[in-house]
DNA sequence: TGTACATCAGTGAACGCGCGTTCACTGATGTAC
DNA sequence: TGTACATCAGTGAACGCGCGTTCACTGATGTAC
């Protein structure tokens, strides 16, 4: 059912595409205040003036940038949420989909570490929003959970604030444990997750107490 | 008692301080990835290559930037620790010592929160290793209360790491709160970190069910 | 299907500009006697 | 205290270089008939 685009058009979507995979690889070593737009059309192999076919800036580009990785990112977390079980397998089969995350997305995961409290302004509000729905969503989630009864809307947001941030810690931190080379450094950083998770899930549990 | 410096080195001392104060108000806007030496001896008002008589680079700047912005913070976590009072008293306590740093070091806890996952590999080593000395520390002292009898050490730093992660979290969110000019956000902010608190808090109490 | 014209993604050259780095220098400060 | 020499923080000019942006262009693709 997909529209079949034309010609001109596949062609201009993959060129951008190719700027976009250009640029999330050179932010591997600097951030995207310093990303040039000659250093990513040089990458991709095409003339300086052809960025600006696509983007109006490198900004702008990583506004792109935001809504792709955090749209990978989207799935896995709605794949968390409708996990079931206990909360040790819940926990469990959270962090190993965070960890499968960085390992299939490891630029996006480091792009969005990076950027969220970076120096280009559209971006950091761009990946702020995306970070509030998605709290917004986990919120929902945890009401919708028996273990909530009783919970303010505030609380529960409280929550997913927790659980987000929480994730997007983690995915940064599996990400570095992996560069850092140290053999089972990802599985140590991991096995620190689950046990966060498992604290905040107790706090949760007594929380009316 | 403090050494009284000859007058060229206490010249020298001040230059350098002004190109950190310097680098810190360009860093506002920008991450130190795209920082240039320029800059910086232009906001002070030197030659150029009066930079080099100090740093080697801007990643270098960068480095004392840390020992700078991680130094104030110590104090902070330091006076936070020592806390006494009943659990809620010493989360009041805590987080208001968290506002209070923002307002006295606002661009140190910028710099510190946009570096920390930033693209300046020798800076956000040098957050790093800081960082993971605060929770060691937090740890110590946590092993030190009644409260954590029967805590291993890998289970108290793990809080530890907890408690130093919301600590940068919630003073990043306080700057931008801040900075949003929004009315009430920083209220907001310092309400859902105090719930934040309580929640971890919760979980440590019933941790050894 | 074929033709004539319109569209537009990507080109390549040009521009002015600020960058990081080097170097020999200056002149105030420090030191030895 | 005074003198002669050493040190060294900061200068200012120069360098080659890559930057972002503009512009008229080309030629493949799209469209109307």
């Amino acid at each position: 059912m997909s529209h079949t685009l034309g010609i001109r058009q596949a062609q201009k979507q993959k060129t951008r595409q190719a700027l976009l995979d250009a640029a999330l690889g050179l932010l591997e070593h600097q951030s995207l205040s310093s990303l040039g737009l000659r250093e990513v059309t040089r990458a991709v192999g095409v003339a300086p003036a052809a960025f600006y076919r696509h983007f109006k800036d490198t900004a702008d580009l990583g506004v792109a940038l935001v809504e792709e990785a955090l749209g990978s990112l989207h799935e896995t977390i709605r794949a968390a949420i409708v996990t079931t079980g206990g909360s040790e397998e819940r926990i469990d089969r959270a962090v190993s989909l965070i960890a499968a995350h960085v390992r299939a997305h490891p630029a996006h995961v480091r792009f969005i570490a990076r950027e969220r409290h970076g120096g280009v302004a559209p971006v950091r509000e761009a990946i702020g929003v995306q970070l509030r729905r998605f709290a917004e969503e986990v919120a929902a989630a945890l009401g919708a959970d028996p273990e909530s009864v009783g919970w303010s809307a505030e609380d529960l947001l409280m929550l997913a604030g927790v659980y987000v941030d929480h994730m997007v810690m983690t995915a940064s931190a599996i990400l570095e444990a992996g560069a850092s080379g140290a053999s089972g450094a990802e599985e140590a950083v991991v096995a620190t997750a689950r046990r966060q998770l498992r604290l905040v899930t107790l706090g949760r549990r007594h929380w009316l107490d």
